[in-house]
DNA sequence: ATAAAAATTAAACAACTGTTTAATTTAAAC
DNA sequence: GTTTAAATTAAACAGTTGTTTAATTTTTAT
């Protein structure tokens, strides 16, 4: 599987990226790609191949982007809470900054069986989900997280909570009369951020 | 604005809707509707108008449904607790059977600006948000609920939560080795529906 | 400077898109 | 039974789609 891509295949790559986010993968044509990057139609082909390779070439460039990003919380000298606030915190941030690959991969891949293409995903979903059980093993065993919790439905709602915030923006900009984008994008890295860690603290910790 | 639809109109509706929540609005044709109806190419503009049209008339016919399955949970005689448990239950009942036209609503509509058409759905998020108030507000007067929530991010977590789980289905159905699809149904039904109503308990009522 | 390879182009391709037309059939009203 | 309206049809429309071709320019290597 080819990894590496000259300049002129990343440009094409990143402006791909931002109109199959904003119009979905069969809402954007190759000549419009090919108009925003400035270049000839076939390019694309001569490339990629095809468009459907394209929308392959951008999921492989952009995951082995995530792979690299993934840290080991699980080794770091915090207490549990800590970790899981931390963890939180990096959860939004490599949303927020990949906003565009996450919605395609949620969006386009969702109902059609493209398994294969999505094993690089799922390597760091399995990833995460293994720093993650990490994380509350050890708060467990020390007593301050409860014991009977499903660890991998955590992920879906500290995904999904985000996800949904930012896919209604104009009505929770209306809702919370946040004016500007700028606004909206503060709120996430405050207020939101600190809803989701507060939920998935109580969670963990909170005794019935 | 028409909100009636006579037999033939919404045997199209409904196979656009399903059609719509599988392909997305631009990756199904007019032709694609019409053979999977069994109809003519032309009836679909002789209805509605447009393709277009075809897909605010789907969102008419649905909202009104959605409106009328709204109900009053805060004049029952439960406690605020149990009203949490059965408002969520309710919250992941209705995403359920309305799966394709959430879909279509949050993905077919979350970047571009249609906003008056969304007013419907605006309606029930907002009667919704209010219900949700009133029991918070109660459970919170009982000093049962802590008073620092954040009342409209509690939504986007329950359908968040939910949200993000069944769109990746076929990862969550091999990571908790569900192997038929009403296994995964009964998944959503029992744990992912208690891991919900756990999380929002534990949030309202957690002392940190 | 010359040859080979890579990049870029405009044009053409057939298939598909949403929509309209005009003719025909079916149903309703009188 | 006749007239009028509604429903349905196949065909055509013009525009767009992804992709390929073959010619041309640019870059690279010798």
């Amino acid at each position: 599987m080819k990894t590496d891509f000259n300049e002129k295949q990343i440009q094409i790559l990143l402006i791909a990226e931002t109109l199959f986010a904003e119009n979905g993968f069969e809402g954007t044509s190759i000549r419009t790609i090919a108009k925003e990057a400035g270049i000839n139609v076939a390019m694309v082909s001569y490339y990629f191949g095809s468009k459907e390779k394209l929308l392959e070439a951008l999921i492989v460039y952009r995951t082995s982007d995530l792979k690299i990003q993934i840290e080991n919380l699980s080794v770091e000298d915090l207490d549990p809470v800590e970790k899981i606030d931390k963890m939180i915190e990096l959860y939004v941030n490599r949303i927020r900054c990949n906003k565009g690959i996450y919605r395609i991969l949620h969006f386009e891949f969702s109902t059609e069986e493209k398994e294969d293409k999505l094993k690089v995903l799922n390597e760091v979903r399995d990833k995460n989900l293994k720093s993650l059980e990490t994380i509350i093993h050890e708060g467990q065993q020390k007593g301050i997280f409860r014991k009977d919790i499903i660890i991998p439905l955590i992920p879906p709602t500290i995904m999904g909570t985000f996800f949904h915030f930012t896919m209604n923006k104009a009505y929770f900009k209306k809702l919370l009369l946040l004016e500007t984008d700028e606004q909206f994008e503060n709120y996430i890295q405050t207020k939101l951020k600190t809803h989701i860690q507060q939920t998935i603290k109580a969670l963990l910790i909170y005794e019935s």
